[in-house]
Formats: structure tokens, sequence, C-alpha cells
DNA sequence: CATGAATGAGCATTCATTCAT
DNA sequence: GATGAATGAATGCTCATTCAT
């Protein structure tokens, strides 16, 4: 196991150490902060909501920024996790023959996730233009580590004609582009719409396999 | 001309009316929103990086929020002015016979537009979660009326066979997704990576050709 | 003619010069003067209740102090006029040949004109306790005159042993609280009570009298 | 014990559980606004003058308004306090058996407090005027309070001929002026004069007692 | 004369953070 | 570990006043 996925296994496991305490801190910020913006949301507030002192937030997280960090970052961590697995190729050949198997099976593992967190990733989305630690989190320990995994994947999947020959870099854009453009119109744009979510997801991965499709598909 | 056509033009041309030191303002204020987010940055910031008093952005604007608006309600305004075409199906007709050649139109027009305002499009991107005046302003005046002109549009391009069937709404979503996904990753998360534009709108363009071709293409 | 005359009458003939703009701004201060007191009162919004531009106000009263000293002088003068008449003898023996009709007709006149500017009248009250230059206006031009004057008369009174021996100024102020302690209360503390006006003046006269009474009354 | 009184209690007692800081605040609050209006004080002022930081001022009282409340209130409520008690008749009988005892023991004990809440007094007179709240917890609290009791206990002497047959209302108002026209000018308008104060309050107490002479006086 | 844009000091209030208890 | 009083800088906004037009 190298250091950098330590540094996230220790993210994930973070959560379970909390005290009662701090968890209705982050319970309350998750809250606050989705709601009106982490600059909008004073720390007083969120003491109140949790029920705790003023001071005691700043006994758990030496700042403001840092109890955003605390939020987000294990969230950060779990929802990349099931993308870095050690033998990747041995999962593709066992689970997923096809293209179009995974690409179902992460729209459905990782819309749980997306909804159960969804305040949280709200977060992320709208402070990572504005904190360089979070960029540089999402940077170095995320983004490039599931692109690595992914331009495996698109080239395995390319190299048996089931996708179109383009640059993985492509094919990855267009197809996160996809699912994640349908599940943030879905859950964070217009989640009080009349979805049929089924169909909604179908058409999804239907539209994106056409889009790749390679000379065998 | 209807009620609501003026007012969006009103929101047009209510840039044009502006003194010196309101232009000075406004374009502080966009730098400043754009790189720290609104809630973050202050009045006494705006001011100094304008070189104006404090109080003469509160004899224009009553309040900071007034200012917030007053900048990003014009680009709004103008970001969707070319899709509130009258005689829609005459245009059609004449300038783009295939779904193709406008989706080509559209990523191009919008592309200069998106660039020239990219500061103003990120403050509306991430204020419009917190601000409900700012979401009415969006759903009711801009969303809907651009989602019925490409209800219309779909559907022409359906009944000629050019698009798969399948509900309108599912087939702007995507297209919209695909189009401003890539606009977003080039000029918004990924603006210094080294891109082949040409070749990244033709790809993108492709992909939704093929993620939707109907019988006839 | 004495100066200190001279002083008075320009205060009272004062108002006759006002351009209608000055007037509209002089009621609009004084309403607003009245209702949230002078400190809690802001220039524009004086202006904007008289519908002058800000600047307008300053055009003609220096500063905001100025205007108050323009509401409150003259009203201050005309008030204690009555009671500065030169051969002030003659009036009372030709006139009020008892204190009793003397008390009546000051009740009475007086009453007319404190309804008459009772806003300006509140402002004054209030004002003068934080403005040394009111109070020494009041003191010097008013007070003392009035003092004197009254003082006159107790003595004329006293002699025909029609009061009560005892120092003047405790007579005047007796007189006065009775006096103002009746309209103040009716005017101004309750004055949305249902008062049988006639009979009270008249309860007020007659315990002052009573109050006073001499040997000979 | 009655509801209201409980609350008068507790308005009474607050004063006690101050902290060091907040009597600080208080009394430079007193002082700030005494001597040139509530209006008219900053709270940086204030907080600058107890020698706290504005922070300070905000944590024990809310607003600013708030600390106008807290120091009116309770000197209020201890103003009134001699009046409200609950069985006056016995009092009556047994301590004042002459209207004119009354009347002197009342002058004498309300002296004493006046004097050392001049400031205080100073402000609720200045205030009540532009602060609804003040002027309900007043009417309701204290005004109504007083004048139930002082109606008994005029019906009282009027029974024993001491008082003239005239409405209780108007015997108040009559007694109150005087002794509070006494004390306001004595204390508040003229303080620096040089006054008997033995001489003017007998004074002040006789012309009172002849004003309302009842039949057996 | 009248205007209203411009000013910058000042306002009441809130902020994240500290620290003695 | 938890508290909450205390801080003082910073906040959005208002103020009386000036001055070019």
């Amino acid at each position: 196991m190298t250091d950098r996925d330590l540094k996230i296994d220790q993210l994930i496991d973070a959560e379970e150490e909390l005290t009662d305490k701090q968890k209705k801190i982050i319970v309350s910020a998750i809250e606050s902060f989705a709601e009106k913006g982490y600059s909008a949301t004073s720390t007083s507030e969120i003491a109140k909501k949790a029920g705790v002192a003023e001071g005691t937030i700043f006994r758990h997280y030496k700042t403001k920024k840092d109890l955003l960090l605390a939020i987000v970052a294990p969230v950060m961590a779990r929802f990349v996790a099931p993308f870095i697995i050690k033998d990747i190729q041995k999962v593709l050949h066992q689970d997923y023959e096809q293209f179009e198997d995974f690409l179902r099976a992460m729209l459905e593992n990782r819309r749980d996730f997306l909804i159960k967190n969804l305040p949280t990733l709200k977060i992320l989305m709208q402070e990572i233009p504005f904190h360089p630690e979070l960029r540089e989190l999402f940077k170095e320990h995320i983004a490039l580590k599931i692109f690595t995994q992914f331009e495996k994947l698109v080239e395995h999947y390319q190299a048996r004609g089931q996708i179109i020959e383009m640059p993985a870099y492509s094919v990855v854009r267009m197809t996160f582009t996809s699912i994640f453009g349908y599940l943030i119109a879905r859950y964070m744009i217009l989640p009080e719409a009349d979805w049929d979510d089924e169909a909604e997801a179908e058409r999804t991965i239907q539209f994106i396999m056409h889009g790749l499709a390679g000379t065998k598909s």
C-alpha cells in the first residue's frame, strides 16, 4: 500500500473516531455550508445549531477552513475509492465484459453515493474554486488517480473495438460530462421535478454508448 | 414585442448608460466576486480596487446584492438573447438544414460569448444556489424561454429523422450537458491545459450527433 | 426699541421671506424631527420628503443644526412675544383687574399658539438639553425676558393682596408648572384621551387661584 | 403576588446580577445618553468610556436599543415600586392621617430617588416619545398602576373632606404636575441655581394643599 | 438657485478566534 | 474536554457635507 493510499484510507476512516459533539458540529456545518455557502455561514451559527459552545468548534478544528476540509476531504476520498482498485484488469475481465456494463454499474454505484452525500458534494463543488488547498487535494489525490485508472479502462475497451479511437482524455471527459451532467441536473438543479429515473439513466447510457461507439459495438 | 422581451432588452441595454465610476465599480466587483466569491468579497475592497469611495458604491447600488444582480442579470439576458428569435422555423430552414450545422453554430457562437463573459458567468454559476432572486430570474426569464425554443427545434429535427425519438427534454439536457460540459472543462476547470480547440469541439459535436443519431442520419 | 427686541422681531418675520422650496424643507424637517428626534433624522430623509435635492438643504442652511435653529428660534420668539409689552402696567389696569382674569387670558392665548405649533415646541423641548446654542437662546432672550415681566406682574397682584406673599420666582414657577403641566398632559402626553377642555382648564385656574390665594381674595 | 408584580420585581433585581464589565457598560452608557441623547451617542464611544471592546457591548445587549431598555426599565420599575403597596388602606390609616403628611412623605421619598437616578430619568423622559416599547412599558406597567393606587388614595382623602370634590384624575394630574414640576425645575432645568430646598418644598406642598383644599381642611 | 454624484468618516453590528475557568 | 466571555478588526451601510455642473 502506497503512502498516498494510506492518506485516503485515513481520510475515509477519520469519520469513525469522532466524538459526539464533533459529529454534531460536522452535521450542522454541512447543513449550513450547503444552504448558504461557506463564507456566508458563521461559526457561531454552526455552534448554535450543533448545540455546543462557540469555543468547542475551535477546540476540534483550529480554523473555520479546517472545519471545511474536515467535511469535504473524507467524502472526496470515499468518492474515488471504488475506482482505485489495485488489479483493475481482473475486475474488468470478470465483471464488465462490455463497456456498457461498466457504465451502468458506475452510474448505479456513484448515484447512491451522491444521493447520500449530496450536501457535502454541493459544498465541494461550490468551494473548490476559492480554496487552493481544496483544489490541490482534489487534483493530486483524486483527479489524477481517477484519470489514470480510466485511461487504462478506456484503452482496454478501445483495444476490443468497443470504443471509438480517440484520445482517452476526450472519452473520459465526455463520459463524465454526460453522467455527472445527468446526476447534477437530476439531484442538484431540478431535484423537485418529476423524473423517471430508470428511463433517464438508460437514455444517458445509450447516449454515451452511441456517442462513443467503436467498430465492433 | 411582448412584455417579457421588453424586460430582457432593458437588461441588455442597461449596461450602456453607466457612468464612468459605475463602470469601474462593476469591473472591480466582477474581478473580486469571480476570484473570491460574492460573500468573501467586501464592499470596501471593491471600492479600493475601483478607486472610488465606499459610499459611491451604495449610491448606485442600494445593497451589495443589488450590485451582484446588476452584474449578473444583463449577462444572463444577453446569453439567451440569440435563442429568442421570433420566427425560428424560417431560420432553421434557411440556415441550418442539418442539426449538426445548428449545433456547430451554437457552440461557436456561445463559446465567443462565454469567453468574453467568463468571470461573470462564473459568478452566476457560483451564486445561483444561494440567491432565490437570481434563481427566479434564471428560471422564469431564461431557462423556460430557452427550453421552449429548443423543444420546438428538437421536434423539428426529430420530424426529419435527424434525431432519435426521445422526449425533447432529454435531448436538450444531453446536448446542453455535452456542450457546456466541454466549455466548462475547457475554460473554467482546466483553462491552463494544452487544448486543441478545433479537434475537441469537433469531437464533442460528433459525440452528440452519434449519441442522438436518428434513423435518417 | 432695543437691540434685543430687534432680534426677536427678525426671528418672527424671518418666516415670511422663505422661498417655496425652503418652506417645503422646513415643513418636512419639522415633521421628521418631531417624529423621530433631531439626531435620528437624516438630511437625506428630509430632502426626500420635501421633494428637493439633498444639496438644496445645505444651500439654505449651512448645517443640519442651522436648520434646527431656523425651525425652533422663530417659534420661540413668537411664543414670548405677547409677554413683552412695553407699558404693562397700563395693560393690567385696563384689561385684567383680577389675577384670575390674566391667568385665564394667558391660558387661552397660549393654548391656541401651542396647538398651532405643537410639533415645533415638541422639538424645542426635546432638543434644548443637547444644544447649548438653543439653551442660550432660550435663557437670555426668552426666559429672562418673561421672568422679568412676570415678576412685575406678580408684585402688582401681591400689592393688591390677590396673591399670597411669597418670592415672585416661586409664584411664577408654580403658575407655569400648573399651566404647562396641563397643556403638556393635554396635548403631548395624552392627546388622544377624552378631555373636557372647558372644565379641565377651569379646574386648573381654580387650583392655581386657591393655591396662591392672598388675603383679599 | 400577581404576575405583574413579579415582572417588576424581576426588573428591580435584574441589576444585581451584572458582571463587572456589564456594570461599566451601563454606567458609561447612562453618562453618554444623558449628556448627548441616545441617538447621538455611538456604541464605540460607550465602549471606549467603559474600557471594553465594542463587541463586548453586543455580547450582553443584542442591540443598542436593548441597552437603552436595560438601563431605563429597572429604574422605571423601582420608581413606582413604593406606590404599589398591597394594603394601601392600612398604610394610610396608620401613617398618613392627613393628605399633607402623605404629600410631604412622597415628595421626600421620591426626591431622594430622583436625585440618585437623575441621569437615567433624564434619559427616560428624553427617549419615551421615540420608542414605542418604552412608552408601552411605561403606560401598562407604570402609569396605570400608579394611577389606580392614587385614585383610591384621593377618594380616601376626599371622603374625609380633606380634598375638594373633583374627578380623581384631575387631582392626580395637578398634584403630580406641581411636585414633578418642582423636582424637574430644581434638578433638571436649573440645578446650578441657588435653591432653598426646605422652603421651596414647603411652598409647593402648601400650594397644592390650598389649591385642593376640601371643606374640612 | 438647484442639483445629485461623490466623499470618507462614522455607524451598529458580526466575525473568527483566544483563553481563563 | 468544554465553555462562553472577551476581543478588535472587519462588515455592509448611512451620514452630513461639498462642489462641479
